[in-house]
DNA sequence: ATAATGTCTTTTATCGTGAAAAAACATTTG
DNA sequence: CAAATGTTTTTTCACGATAAAAGACATTAT
């Protein structure tokens, strides 16, 4: 079986979309810049479209036939990267209990039930291995050490520290610097959801994520830039199991985030340190009530 | 090829130097824990030493025949993990010169440099990339970073961040926490490591760990461990390269080591951050200083 | 009956291999 | 002759296989 070619089934489904803009395509490296593939992927693309009479395909000439059908498609799923699958499959064992801190990992039998090598397991747990959750033990198995509110208060400490400091730099950051204009972006982002959140609440931890990653940006620091993946990887599957009063969360959030976005605009460090602590402080409970803690639990 | 039995000839090495200490090995559990290795490997261990005459076996006794000589050991460099060797290859690359920030990473040549598989090589990659030095460009090659002054900046302003903050949380703890007795300890190294400076100063870089570490860990928080792994690294190699004033550097830093383990007794809060910073500056100082940075040189 | 030894099974660590994808080189075209 | 296309080589990604090491089970000794 070897490797998938999801590189290619995902590129050329983007690359059918372009098929609806124009009448003909760019050129190959041209094609390959703007799918983030190589020429060859490019070309195998092409290949395919010229096949299925997508496109007649002479040399510079790429004249399109026909606008794609849905069929033309590959589906969803052949395109995910194997570390996705990887990851998905271990997060949802992970969340769907029974995975106790202390627990055996084993790679062999992670390997088997999902349906790929153990090689790939071993490299994706050492990359996870980042976040926290899990530790080797030498030439023997990996153990989890769950889920905790341990792990949920040593990750917001982090994250406090890293915001506060992240936020700071910001304001201090000189006005003709490009990420003032990037925040007026977000800001108008955030203003059109508020007044939409009935309906798009579920579309803010995307904007999340991209306002919080442009704040730590800011600090220029390669530490504090990529902890945010932690955060993000946290929340994200965090979204996905607490969907408890997620609209009047996320609508706090906005707001929250308005404020902030005011504070840094102001350039004024005591609002700043304010609106940005309050915020963390609202992100931190909304992770804190999530979990899973038994307490109080006499354990014999 | 498949597996080195580094394991094992540790293990072996280790339990050599137990034979001069008793005239009977205890049982077979015992021994693992003792080498830290499974059952599987104490006996193949016990296997050999019955085969090389170092002692008698039969089942539970396990009499000492004869010292083990100098040629019974292993050679030190078969008792290295893989990961070791590759580590230690690619930092000796690294350090040699010629590379470049930004400079490419091919996985497959650096496994045939240094003999081994690419997996290895991608495990070690992966495993490494967390420091910061390297990065990934997906469906292809590692991209070097550089040991830069940037990059020594960024990594000691997290590190001062994090150390402020354990050394407060240290100073915090109550008076009968086992940690006053570790620096205690640690503090009577100090004294004696300073009387004889002279002759063993080399001996400070393995000191100096031990007692950051301590005090990182009374953070309890797993990030703010984990994360003197990466100064750990940078030190452990910084030391290698810059033998510039060593002695003279290490004299200065057992000072300061003192001051701050006297401010860590004495619990007054504002001693401990003024004699951390301090002690931090010149740690900064002396690694800054350390770095070939090519300044103000024209790039065409 | 507990703890050790003896034996068998499973898992981890590592390699070689081959397809997918990238990259390098050679040739053509505007 | 610069940029595109055509062709070949190299590298990455992922797998199955195998020895080392760990772990589990069965048996024996105190």
């Amino acid at each position: 079986m070897s490797k998938s070619n999801n590189v290619y089934k995902d590129a050329y489904n983007r690359g059918l979309r372009l098929l609806d803009e124009t009448q003909s395509l760019p050129s190959e490296p041209e094609l390959g810049t703007l799918l983030g593939v190589s020429r060859t992927t490019v070309r195998t693309i092409l290949a395919r479209m010229e096949e299925t009479g997508l496109i007649a395909w002479n040399k510079r000439n790429k004249t399109v036939l026909r606008a794609p059908k849905p069929d033309d498609f590959f589906p969803e799923e052949e395109t995910d990267t194997l570390a996705q699958i990887i990851e998905r499959s271990f997060m949802r064992r992970l969340l769907a209990g029974g995975a106790e801190a202390g627990m055996q990992i084993n790679e062999l039998e992670l390997a088997r039930e999902i349906g790929v090598g153990t090689t790939s397991v071993r490299e994706f747990l050492i990359r996870f291995s980042r976040f926290g959750l899990i530790e080797k033990r030498r030439n023997s198995h990996w153990v989890l050490k769950g889920f905790t509110r341990a792990f949920a208060l040593e990750l917001t400490e982090i994250r406090e520290m890293f915001e506060l400091r992240s936020a700071a730099a910001f304001a201090a950051l000189p006005g003709d610097s490009p990420v003032w204009a990037d925040l007026d972006r977000l800001e108008a982002e955030h203003h059109l959801l508020k007044t939409e959140i009935a309906t798009r609440f579920n579309e803010f931890s995307e904007l999340d994520e991209r306002f919080h990653r442009l704040i730590h940006r800011a600090s220029h620091n390669r530490f504090i830039v990529d902890f945010y993946d932690v955060i993000a990887m946290i929340f994200h599957y965090h979204y996905q199991w607490n969907k408890a009063q997620e609209r009047e969360r996320n609508e706090v959030a906005v707001g929250e985030h308005l404020a902030y976005i005011a504070a840094l605009k102001s350039r004024d460090l005591g609002k700043v340190d304010a609106a940005c602590r309050k915020h963390l402080k609202s992100a931190r409970h909304t992770l804190l009530t999530s979990i899973p803690e038994i307490g109080g639990r006499i354990v014999s």
